[in-house]
DNA sequence: ATATAAATGAAAATGATTTTCAATAAGAGT
DNA sequence: ACTCTTATTGAAAATCATTTTCATTTATAT
């Protein structure tokens, strides 16, 4: 099997291992799970995801292992603002799956997007590295969002 | 006084009447608090700012009349990662103040620019235009942050 | 197989924001 | 100015996502 990870480790294992991190059974499905799906889930959708099957994993753990792989880079938080966070793998084996959001502000639906990004890049790399210097500001991370009403909210 | 409005009724008291709103104690201190502030303000923070020369507004109302500013137009909401929300005057006599934010992630502080802003319009201008035609949304709005650490969190 | 520290789950705590509800006050009409 | 109507208010209680506590479990180095 050349390319994929379809058989032995998962891809991630060597990421957790290399930080000290142990590989258990609830990061395991909730890696998992995450991978399985596109939409932006909360920490409860995912709690109720994986319950099925596997009853013993508790919410605490799904927002602390949110935390973790927030922090290790594996997983984006976005806050669409209805008072709860949405996580979204950020790489998989095919790399960072690089996108913004559509947020309509009536029924608080997301939309990914990926168009302009090319462009919207080269104008970020310029932006960051001015305000970068100007600010003195190590810059890692950047959010775009644009508020709206969806063509289904729009009707009023 | 030609420009300005350093005597007579608040610019904002129109807008208030048009919609059938009351002008009252709170809202005028909320909103004159705001702008003598160019800082991201919480709730509390507006709360404490002005309780020493209104001590009989509550913490309730602050929140209740930063919504109300927030649906009019009049501030801006955001969120900073930190669990608490920031709010800013949106406009003055002298236009909407156009600006995004440098973010630490490490102590919280969020910094103003409006670097780039120019070329920075006209790609938003594009993409809104774009993206409002292929997912048929009607945008309102945009955020956009730059997240990384300040020049006091470098140094670890 | 064993030791050890990391990870977990249940319950309790936290903390920002919202709701409830009786009391107050803005503004229209007089 | 006075009265009426209803929006607005403040205090306390409720909500609800997220975090903390702590005793127990489990991954993994040995």
């Amino acid at each position: 099997m050349p390319h994929g990870y379809g058989y032995g480790s998962p891809w991630w294992h060597g990421r957790f291992r290399g930080c000290g991190y142990r590989i258990t059974v609830p990061r395991q499905a909730i890696l998992d799970f995450l991978s399985r799906t596109s939409k932006h889930m909360s920490a409860e959708d995912i709690y109720v995801g994986i319950h099925k099957t596997f009853p013993n994993v508790g919410l605490t753990t799904v927002y602390r292992t949110l935390e973790l792989l927030v922090e290790m880079g594996l997983v984006f938080k976005f806050d669409f603002g209805d008072g709860r966070a949405r996580y979204e793998l950020a790489m998989g084996p095919k790399g960072v799956r690089h996108h913004h959001h559509l947020v309509c502000t009536s029924c608080g639906r997301a939309i990914d997007y990926t168009d302009f990004i090319d462009e919207e890049k080269e104008l970020l790399a310029r932006t960051e590295k001015g305000l970068s210097e100007k600010y003195n500001f190590r810059i890692s991370n950047h959010l775009i969002q644009f508020y709206g009403l969806c063509d289904k909210c729009r009707g009023k």
